[in-house]
DNA sequence: AATATTTTGCAACACAGTTGCATTTGCATA
DNA sequence: TATGCAAATGCAACTGTGTTGCAAAATATT
């Protein structure tokens, strides 16, 4: 089992539970973004596909996980780079989204540039999703 | 009815029924991106959810609606600014939804900027989400 | 080890979106 | 303007996604 797991967990003060560590395991084993039907998938039937979808929101609760904006209806989940704090604005990363393999990755070392918009309109929070086709699939 | 709803639909070599101009009549009287519910919603039970579905994804695939990723699993539409051609690359406009009232906007003038992303990454398309407060909810 | 708290699994539900097929509508052509 | 064909619609049924309440089980606390 990954190291960093069970110091997430209580760093969150989270319970330490099956789901919870394997739901974890596989973000950290992967480097992309999942959906919940990826985990369903490479959990078996181990969980309750509610138990899938309450640890998903736990975690993007308190803040190790962040959700990523699609087109086609899918909320992706992908690792905070470092836990960020509850109430958090993460960095704004940009993702890329393969439509080929379908991958989504969080580009942590891209940041969002800046937009200026009209006047009148406040901006808290800007979602840039790149999509193409990825290193793997060239 | 609005001048361009036959036009526009004719120059998209698409048959002119009520379903279709009534939805199209929808996306010219309001600025805004709607939602396959907010277009059932305004059109009483005049047309069967299917007949919505269908038409939106009709209209996608001609050019005349493009779709608004989100974090909340409800995929938007909004009219493209020029009905484009097929197959489009449509210009990279910014959007912008409103916490608050929950509208979201089509920004044609602000363009996504450039962002430069590791190599290996083939970009096609970029979409750029800034969500906040909007000019009405100030 | 015993108790309090949290999490899980199950059942049931609400909503979103799709598919197949018979019926209706729109369009082209005579 | 009537006729026939192609396309769009409505209905029923289905799949998939996400939520809620509650009892049972697991975890944390003492």
């Amino acid at each position: 089992m990954h190291p960093r797991i069970i110091d997430t967990l209580k760093r969150s003060q989270l319970s330490v539970t099956d789901s919870r560590k394997k739901i974890l395991e596989l973000f950290l084993e992967r480097k992309a973004a999942l959906a919940h039907a990826d985990i369903e998938q490479h959990s078996g039937d181990e969980f309750d596909r509610v138990t899938i979808y309450r640890t998903l929101q736990t975690f993007v609760e308190k803040g190790i996980l962040h959700t990523i904006p699609s087109a086609d209806n899918a909320v992706r989940y992908a690792l905070c780079k470092d836990a960020c704090t509850e109430g958090h604005h993460h960095d704004n990363h940009v993702h890329f989204m393969c439509d080929l393999c379908g991958t989504t990755y969080c580009l942590d070392h891209v940041t969002v540039p800046s937009v200026q918009l009209p006047a009148g309109y406040q901006v808290h929070q800007i979602d840039l999703v790149a999509s193409g086709t990825c290193i793997k699939c060239q």
